[in-house]
DNA sequence: ATTTTCATGTAATCTGTTACATGATTAC
DNA sequence: GTAATCATGTAACAGATTACATGAAAAT
């Protein structure tokens, strides 16, 4: 089973949804942290059904085929709650470090502009995702628990983003000038 | 061009190397944001070398083919000056994130144990690269720099993942007692 | 003797993105 | 009437992983 397979079922262990609800549910909160497109989730919910974690009842469209609402199955269940404690595989893939080693190669002042951009776009999310926080429960036995983790994460990640840019900027603003 | 490339040419920029020093040299400090395998590798050289961003030199080499020692062109450093100062794509891809969401999924303290040594993992990073940090320079004129920012967003990475991964645990070490 | 390091490649597979394709209903 | 929303799919391509393949030299 792949990731997406997992955040699908993610999904559905919240109650049944259509792929194309399913679609826009993955944009937020889980969007923030994994991303998919419709042509990845349709085939994935077929490919669920197909080995029993999920069932499919259809019904008429508004469009030319049949509109499938997915419910997971005990079997899905299961799988999801094998999954979750497992370690987690980290693939780093993140073109902002990758730049930062090699920020020497590019002029200084444009650099210190792209990393001061990206340390007020962190910090609008930072206030965005505290606002949301803000809103919502930090019970632990709140079935959107979930959901108010994720934004926490979000936070940190961003906060943390946003101090390195700054520190970053200013360093490279320093660039040629005297000690 | 993909990212791959520029990476590529990144560590070029340094200096002329082999694919096979190449795949040592993505490692680290690189290999924490980026991460590529020998096979992915030396057929990205090639295309570089196609492209001129590259040239290539043959020696005997130890096995059954020649050693090829690859030095970036003009043309190369042009394209990474150009691509660096670009913003950089996100695509966000987080396991951890993910399992956050669906966290009421599975058994609490199971989970919680899983933050807990997530968060373990991150402090010894943080301490790693503390330590290594400590033996540099943080001139942002040193050539190495680049090594210094990238360890310094690590730094910041894993330190907001320790404090939200204790957190989270605490918070799930709390299901079901009274408040 | 055996394992590790040096050194390069290909093939099969999996995952993910972009683009193409269809068509009803609702809102403006 | 035009655009957005609802709703599902496929095809072509790009990017990435795992496994297969070869062989010398150096270290244990």
């Amino acid at each position: 089973m792949s990731t997406l397979g997992y955040a699908l079922l993610s999904l559905l262990a919240r109650g049944p949804a259509t792929g194309y609800e399913l679609t826009r549910l993955m944009k937020t909160p889980i969007g923030h942290f994994w991303v998919a497109q419709h042509s990845q989730i349709y085939p994935e919910l077929a490919r669920l059904a197909e080995i029993g974690h999920v069932v499919v009842r259809e019904d008429a469209g508004p469009g030319p085929r049949a509109k499938k609402t997915y419910t997971i199955t005990e079997s899905g269940r299961e799988a999801l709650t094998r999954w979750l404690p497992q370690p987690p595989a980290v693939v780093p893939r993140s073109e902002i470090g990758l730049k930062a080693y090699a920020v020497r190669s590019a002029d200084a002042g444009e650099m210190a502009a792209l990393y001061e951009a990206i340390a007020a776009e962190a910090a609008g999310k930072v206030a965005a995702y505290r606002q949301e926080l803000d809103q919502m429960s930090d019970d632990p036995d709140d079935p959107r628990f979930g959901n108010y983790a994720v934004l926490k994460l979000g936070v940190v990640s961003h906060q943390g983003m946003c101090e390195w840019a700054t520190w970053l900027a200013t360093r490279l603003r320093q660039v040629g000038s005297p000690t």
